[in-house]
DNA sequence: TTGTAGGCGTTATCAC
DNA sequence: GTGATAACGCCTACAA
């Protein structure tokens, strides 16, 4: 004999209790409004029943569904992931559930995704840097969602964002190298199209190349999705110049972690024969041989603010507002001087 | 002035089209069950709008959401990243979304993560391994939701699974291993206790040393959290042992990723000095230096395997299975004879 | 092929 | 402090 299962729904606690459906409900939400004897009385109910209220219809009748979602472009690694924690615990004492997608660096896929936790339901949303369809910027405020953008800044964009500016932090950088004394530098980037962060980071470098007087077309830059293996082929490639590069400076610590891998392989000694650098200062750049010259960006701070920034608007207790973060030079063994 | 927003609804796009509510779900739904000609009228009129489906109204109304979930331990590090990727794909094939959330390995954290999911509509849920309370099982019967587990196979607990034998996996490594004449193994083992994967993982080495004639009490066990931190910390007490272990045998990749990185600090040679081995052959696997000896786990066929079946469950259209599948030793430069 | 209307499980606004 | 009752936005018999 087979049992179709009854799944129990506030009225049969009501029931159960010998009260209102209301009563059960404000018992759940706001104890304070019910006398500590019903309440008591509810909530045996509520546990020998095994009851569970059901998010779908709580999120339709109240318009609210204390759910954010964030969309990030990868998973893959670990870029996001510190982050992304940190975003999600402040979440979480302030009563907010997180709701994760990938994008996969595709803008249409971003596109899509907005809308699909936009029809969840989401009170706000988190997205990764600004470039992207003004259209979707419009659906956004048409629908009244809240947005906070992370992972980069550019305060006269007119959005709440919190980050760090991806340009001049790559700049900081790239200085450094070029006092340090290189003169051959070979650039391996992520795909700047579409994608802001990338784009701000290349820009870094030249801006400093081309202060210290040198020539854009003498900066050989190979662009390249963020993954270690397309940073070790890159590497390889780079290498094979006539003027090999003294510093290969990568667009983040995977491409750094792959460029490094294909150095051993190409029997390079790192930075003996060439230097490498990275950009994030994720787990992995302390333990790649050698550990990674990067730029730090402080993750968790960053998914912090951006929680509490977010959580501000959609309770309206504060306005849209961008905060820039400071980076720092993380100096290791793989950068040397020259 | 301040217009609050008005989203669209069925009721908008009908009215617009100058149909009834039911012709636009239609429309939406089952195309094939209505005219070409108010077909086309009402898309337009879902265009101009700017129309998107309520998802909890829809999950609400349907009694389903299209939607499965599943709950794996971290998200920290790339341990399950390819195996749900392919499970994500494959499920997006089946017309299914996925929902992600990590318990932190702890327990408690899982079965609450369980009961959110449930709530929002999960229509199945993907589990990783079979250790958890007696109670989390009987909810899931209760509440008749499907759910396959993963990364591990035990066919006579007579829940559906797809995964492999741990136990039996690492004891294929541990036996390699000893053939090639260590006999002095030390071991950093991921926490055993609410884990079935780590513990059968260190009973497949504890196997293979007590069927080669040795003694339990001569094998040196550390178990720690899967984080690279953690494996160079263990990693660095286990050499400071009078009788230094010849290899040290991890419960996975990162763990051994952290034995290789303290290693070189230690000033020691992996494999001159000591060997190391890892387990699941991660990316990471092949980029530390050297490169790990590991067993080879088959992610994406488990993923895509694990969507496969839960689906047939949700549609009723297959029977609770449990499929094992064969993982493979890799040889790398991180372990070396004696 | 299309429309009508009841119901999905909550919350929230009223009275009482 | 508690109880009716009307939304919330959609799906789905059922009827036309």
């Amino acid at each position: 004999m087979h049992v179709s299962p009854h799944i129990p729904t506030l009225d049969d606690v009501a029931n159960a209790a010998g009260v209102s459906t209301a009563t059960v409900s404000r018992c759940l939400n706001e104890k304070q409004k019910v006398s500590p004897k019903t309440l008591s009385k509810v909530m045996e109910a509520v546990e020998s029943l095994g009851y569970t209220p059901n998010f779908n219809a709580r999120a339709m009748a109240a318009k609210q569904s204390h759910t954010i979602g964030a969309i990030i472009p990868t998973m893959e690694n670990a870029i996001f992931a510190r982050g992304l924690q940190a975003f999600q615990e402040t979440l979480l004492e302030q009563g907010y559930n997180l709701l994760v997608s990938s994008s996969a660096y595709q803008p249409k896929l971003e596109a899509q995704q907005i809308r699909e936790l936009v029809a969840r339901g989401a009170d706000g949303l988190l997205l990764i840097g600004y470039e992207r369809d003004e259209a979707v910027y419009d659906y956004l405020a048409r629908r009244g969602i809240p947005t906070v953008l992370a992972w980069a800044s550019m305060p006269d964009k007119g959005h709440a964002s919190v980050g760090f500016d991806n340009r001049a932090s790559m700049r900081l950088l790239a200085d450094r190298v070029i006092e340090m004394g290189h003169r051959r530098i070979a650039v391996i980037s992520g795909i700047t199209e579409g994608n802001d962060r990338a784009a701000g980071r290349l820009a870094g470098i030249q801006d400093s190349w081309q202060a210290h007087g040198f020539d854009l077309a003498a900066l050989p830059v190979i662009e390249t999705p963020y993954e270690t293996e397309n940073g070790a082929a890159a590497f390889a490639e780079l290498m094979q110049a006539d003027e090999k590069p003294t510093v290969v400076m990568c667009g983040n610590d995977v491409l750094a972690s792959g460029a490094i891998s294909k150095a051993r392989d190409l029997d390079l000694d790192v930075p003996g024969d060439v230097s490498v650098t990275g950009f994030d200062d994720i787990e992995l750049a302390k333990h790649v041989f050698p550990a990674l010259t990067t730029v730090h960006v402080p993750h968790r701070q960053m998914g912090r603010i951006a929680a509490q920034s977010l959580v501000g608007l959609i309770e309206k207790r504060s306005e849209k507002v961008t905060r820039q973060l400071d980076v720092s030079i993380v100096m290791r063994a793989s950068l040397t001087s020259i």
